[in-house]
DNA sequence: CGACAAAAGACAGCCAGGGTGTCTATTATT
DNA sequence: AATAATAGACACCCTGGCTGTCTTTTGTCG
């Protein structure tokens, strides 16, 4: 049965939704109830090296105001720390805390078992053909993981 | 080579949003730079009965006000009519205008367009086997599509 | 070395598309 | 008839994006 362009869309959405609405809610079982799915990517790239506000927006693909909003947020809820850089006075260096190194390595084991279930259920070699079809489709370009709102918003939606 | 469940969920996101740019784009070359990937979701589903924002915003899982804001903008650039309901005086009816079912068909056939162009890149199988995975593993789940910011945003970035 | 350009972060205000709360009028149910 | 449920309108809020502006600091160039 052929599809609509439209529909393999939205499958994909869907399938996306369906493993960080997952991730989300064990997150907050975990205790983790304010992190949102930006906020675990941002982590991820101020830890792997993104050490200011301007660096993380241009690994975003934001500027670097709205990056610099994110990282008020984290550090304000003791994920990320934030002080001068000895290296030069206009810069403020960004590292991620104990805490949130905490986060993503909850969050990394909680995506790989959502993953583990998937390829459980349809097969490993088929879910690595889908990854490598996606890949080679659209994994060259840098996605844009920017979420305002649904993607960031609190679990426990719809209303 | 097995990957990260995280870097799976991004392959999703990404090709989600290769389909989804690409098609806002051409919509936009076509004249319909106002049209938001949500605005085309809000008229298809107005168009398949959704005739009033209550209903509209069961349909797309969102608050009956939220799903008010997007008709009056939809109603606004002419792709939506609303009127009174005369079964019902609590109700405003809604119509798909000529406008808006012209701009439905068109992303339709972009769409369609598009998917044909991930066949004949990975195989017309291997893309259906691709539905078909995703339909089983998330596809059961109606799909939310509420896209504040980024989805709904102006065609041209990133920044 | 000085002038100028580029870069950093801070501050301010704006936006889209979500949310909640409240209200009045209408319809449905008991 | 009384009450419950529903509709839309209005108001305000939120998140995570945006742009513009500013001062300070660093880098580049003549």
């Amino acid at each position: 049965m052929s599809r609509s362009g439209a529909d393999l869309a939205l499958l994909l959405l869907g399938g996306f939704r369906a493993l960080v609405d997952a991730a989300s809610a064990e997150l907050a079982d975990r205790g983790y109830e304010d992190v949102r799915p930006v906020h675990d990517f941002a982590m991820r790239a101020i830890a792997a090296g993104a050490d200011s506000a301007s660096e993380l927006g241009r690994r975003l693909s934001i500027t670097k105001q709205s990056a610099a909003k994110t990282i008020a947020v984290l550090q304000e809820r003791g994920y990320v720390a934030r002080d001068t850089d000895p290296r030069d006075a206009r810069r403020k260096r960004l590292q991620v805390t104990e805490l949130g190194f905490d986060v993503l390595r909850q969050g990394e084991a909680i995506f790989d078992e959502l993953r583990d279930q998937w390829a459980q259920r349809i097969g490993a070699a088929e879910l690595e053909s889908i990854e490598d079809h996606l890949t080679a489709l659209a994994g060259a370009q840098p996605v844009r993981f920017d979420t305002p709102g649904w993607i960031a918003r609190d679990i426990g939606e719809p209303a």
